[in-house]
DNA sequence: TTGACAAGTTTGTTAAAGCTAACTTGTATT
DNA sequence: AATACAAGTTAGCTTTAACAAACTTGTCAA
């Protein structure tokens, strides 16, 4: 199992989910935004989009803004969902800051793979409903204070 | 505040993490031992035994074993019980597989600082007294049953 | 005590990810 | 239409971590 198919390295996985990120807000996502938001040089960024043009994850042209495929965007979604999960579980269920819960996010989510992503948002949501792990159900904890007030639905 | 003073890449941290568990059991620890339980060339391991010898983390001389200095073993110790920390709460409180969590550990452990990783692990002796996080105590729910027939003490 | 063999080192290469500096391209005013 | 400036590219360099191959060292058993 796993062929070494779409193997993506961290920096590159980075660089896609800021794609997406950029691209929320329906404007154009170029080069030098992606710099910025990643805090390294434009030459940087510039051969990186070569290689994911390359490898079919972007569509790029020279001097124009930057798409992701669907292949692209398949791995940036999972990569900013796994990266939103973590935010919460640091911010919401240890109470760790939003600035420190970003950066260990950013590095967290190139270790975790999709099962352990899955689990823990699993395990999250029994929490908020009082549940302890592993159990079917409690309902009677479900009425207890459900703290929500700091319930950070990402953007 | 923070001045690059002992920072080491997560490959070097990995190695000192690696020989403090490997002379757990008491044996002078070898290149090639270090070598084998990371999964790489003893040409790596030399290199970076040097490094971290000149560096001061280990005590090293050619051709003989290692030993951890204290400045090398203090951040042996701090890795390895973030690895520690994890798998328990991959394994006890996701459920995770020990295969998994052990890899998905391995990363994690330098993604997360010394803060993260207390309040994780207060907030998973909240969960084992069963308690909700950031509750000061609820004795009612000490006594539901305690499930510690997975409590994973490691060694 | 002398080899054989395991342990360790050295040399030279590769690949990824970053940088700077110098260049080219695109475009938005004048 | 010309051009200035921002955007993007290219070339060349650096560092880190890995590897294999060839060498050296250490040591155990005969």
């Amino acid at each position: 199992m796993k062929k070494g198919e779409d193997f993506l390295s961290e920096a590159k996985e980075d660089y896609l989910e800021t794609i997406l990120m950029l691209s929320k807000d329906g404007s154009p996502v170029r080069l030098v935004d992606i710099a910025k938001a990643h805090g390294v040089s434009k030459a940087t960024v510039s051969n990186a989009l070569a290689e994911l043009g390359k490898n079919g994850y972007i569509a790029y042209e020279k001097y124009r803004p930057v798409y992701l495929t669907k292949k692209g965007a398949e791995i940036a979604r999972r990569t900013l969902g796994k990266h939103e999960l973590l935010i919460k579980f640091l911010t919401v269920n240890l109470g760790v800051s939003a600035g420190e819960a970003a950066e260990a996010a950013c590095k967290m989510e190139h270790a975790i793979g999709a099962n352990i992503a899955f689990k823990l948002a699993k395990f999250m949501e029994s929490l908020a409903r009082g549940m302890r792990a592993g159990e079917k159900n409690k309902t009677a904890f479900a009425t207890l204070k459900s703290e929500d007030k700091k319930s950070a639905r990402k953007k």
